[in-house]
DNA sequence: GGTTGTACCTTACGGCGTAAGGATAGCGGC
DNA sequence: GCCGCTATCCTTACGCCGTAAGGTACAACC
């Protein structure tokens, strides 16, 4: 009945973003590595082929993909800069353990989106404002970021999701190990992996702290 | 002439060594990603499937270069803790560096070789020698090695090599972005990449220290 | 001299990204 | 109503990939 408004040039934007969706989805189902094409088409009830009229190759959908991923990390508030930096890294951590397909693919991707771009900008503008110089703000950005990029690499990198699981392989390794050649391993595992309550989200938070604390100390000796 | 002792049983462990150091090698030189089978065979003068009789299957080649890599990482000297975590720290960037695609494969291997085992063993050993408890070691750990892999991954996924490269891609990423509406992004790049003379080791000196400091600082608080 | 084990090879399968080109359907203009 | 254009999708094919299954050559040992 209503008629459609003339937009075919809309459709292929609209094919993007659907083509983009759909492939972060599959993506957290397999839950590592990118989809493949084929399997990608199938999902959309296509042929492998026709992704390639609205992408030139691959790498263009990965770095959609990725976009659409750092469209879901919380920008800034507008609070003080440390509160900010401490909600934005915790909403990225959460992210990245969202999609853990997505921290590999980063290593390769390097034309960052539109959501990144505005997402990089609203790191900066919200340091500049909690007065950071503009190298200050540099400085901040970056070992934020590397801090949490490594922490959720490491984190996902462990082959397990439970601290059940955790007991288990922590005690296998531990038997695999010799163990007096390694005391130190052995008596860290021993006191704290097979402690219960060994929390990610606490190891986090006091890295982080530390890192806020550093650059809250350094903030005004950066010129 | 001279008769070879009987030492058979080396062979395999021999040999085994043999194909790591090539694939190290292979991948070093291709600069991304993991060797082919076939590749690595052909560099070894033998069919693909040959190597099958050595590894069970590819995961076990790509553990053994993990521990390989691992084993070029400087072992914390004995000197005081925070001059030993500084040299692994730069010990650590720089094979990472030299292996670009070892950081990527670490995400999915988790297995660790007996050099990361010692290496992870050693550190330990260093802190706690310089006072730092059980838990503060392992708080220390976590955080040094997150810095150290997220600046190494994020060094690494920038596409260049030389600041003359660094000059050109950033020139060309701010002529693709709107400007207006990222002028914190496009004055960070401006006042620092686009200037001479920028130096990643710089700046992954400046969150190291960081870093060390607030260890330093929190050392004797973490019982 | 027959047995056993090690090292390597051959063949084949199903999956991958994508180059090249063909089919179809909806559109504006005549 | 028909024509040609363009956007969309499909078919086929190529050269890669990891590896399952099974074969061959040869040395060491009984």
């Amino acid at each position: 009945m209503a008629t459609e408004p003339a937009d075919t040039p809309r459709r292929t934007s609209l094919s993007k973003e659907i083509v983009l969706r759909e492939a972060v989805a599959l993506a957290d189902e397999a839950g590592t590595g990118a989809p493949s094409m084929r399997r990608l088409a199938e999902r959309l009830g296509v042929e492998a082929m026709s992704l390639y009229h609205h992408f030139r190759n691959k790498d263009m959908i990965l770095d959609g993909m990725i976009d659409l991923v750092f469209g879901e990390i919380e920008l800034p508030s507008d609070v003080d800069w440390r509160t900010a930096m401490r909600r934005r890294a915790v909403s990225m951590r959460g992210t990245l353990i969202r999609h853990p397909w997505a921290i590999s693919l980063m290593d390769s991707r390097t034309n960052p989106g539109h959501a990144t771009l505005r997402h990089h900008n609203a790191v900066i503008g919200c340091l500049r404002s909690g007065g950071f110089s503009i190298a200050g703000a540099a400085h901040a950005f970056s070992v934020l970021d590397s801090y949490i990029y490594g922490y959720t690499l490491q984190e996902l990198s462990l082959p397990f999701k439970s601290s059940v699981d955790l007991e288990d392989v922590a005690g296998s390794i531990l038997n695999q190990m010799p163990r007096d050649e390694f005391p130190h391993l052995t008596e860290m595992i021993l006191d704290r992996a097979l402690k219960p309550g060994y929390a990610y989200t606490e190891e986090f938070d006091i890295g982080l702290d530390l890192v806020l604390d550093g650059l809250q100390r350094q903030r005004e000796s950066w010129l």
